[in-house]
DNA sequence: GCAATATAGTTTAGGCTTAAAATAATTTGT
DNA sequence: ACAAATTATTTTAAGCCTAAACTATATTGC
């Protein structure tokens, strides 16, 4: 009987009453709780233990994956921050030894930066407690969770990347 | 054969040499990838589409969320930022009429802050649009899958909330 | 070759963020 | 009552972040 009082066209009917999406929202709510729980966490005991900031560690941990270095522009990327921002945190870092600077062989606008033997075993330390704090973190879950966890949050970044790169230059 | 190599005392051997976390670490980094991929995404759409800055679209939100306003103190837990912070961003709302500031009654302290009637109607429009491109983000995935990624990162919260929380005051 | 375009990095202005210290008001313990 | 501790907010200094404008170098298309 409640049937009558559908409208004919379904598809007009979406379009003048769009849908709800509450469940994504809440989603996305609970993921930035996580992620801003573990990135306060992670930021604090940096401080209070080595007294870095998690911009500084993230930078390093950049440069500690990778042998030769890399551009200004490649860890720009690789952080997601903005190019602007990585001068200042390098300019921190070479100041402080941890980090090498160096033009690059055939771009003079480029600049290769990497860790100097002092900032590599600097970070190794730091790193090394970082890990721990990341293990307790997500103690409380099986290895079967965690493999869920990684191969769902894999296709929400496939889905996120997609949907937000279209329509840019 | 190669048993024959394996120290007698399991325990004292994982302490010399800890277990490494490299899974936990991996899901880390794709989780604050994820997040911040949506986080930028949306950064940028809200400053396009209604020149309006994340962190007030976000203190304007939990505002709408209830009747009554609240107090800074409590728009600085919701939002797990420093209090300090949120003096500047209410002041900013405030000096655009989008907010409205009280005293409370029984605690001259306190302040009490609530969405203007213009405040609240302009935050319903950029809800709107909200919700959608955070449904859009996440597109790809089934209500299965949705539903799979709130429960798993539901146990990721109460664990991590439970691990950095171990040694506060 | 050379102008137009693109890329690498820096600088600037404005805003967010934290931790720590300061102020003011409330609550607690005696 | 009243001193001590707590709570709410603001202020300060330092650092991170973005977008946009700018400089310098490289690449592309005639």
């Amino acid at each position: 009987m409640d049937d009558l009082a559908q409208p004919l066209d379904r598809e007009s009917a979406a379009d003048s009453q769009p849908a709800s999406h509450k469940a994504e929202l809440r989603l996305w709510l609970r993921l930035l709780t996580c992620s801003t729980l573990i990135e306060n966490g992670v930021r604090k005991r940096l401080r209070e233990t080595f007294d870095v900031t998690l911009p500084r560690f993230d930078l390093m941990a950049q440069l500690d994956k990778v042998q030769d270095g890399m551009t200004l522009g490649e860890l720009s990327r690789r952080m997601m921050v903005s190019n602007g921002n990585i001068t200042a945190i390098v300019d921190a870092l070479v100041a402080q030894g941890l980090l090498h600077r160096q033009s690059a062989l055939h771009d003079k606008r480029a600049q290769i930066v990497s860790l100097t033997e002092t900032g590599r075993m600097a970070f190794g330390t730091m790193a090394a407690a970082h890990e721990n704090w990341i293990a307790s973190a997500f103690g409380d879950l099986t290895t079967w969770e965690l493999d869920q966890l990684m191969d769902l949050l894999a296709r929400a970044k496939h889905s996120a990347a997609t949907a937000f790169a279209a329509g840019e230059t």
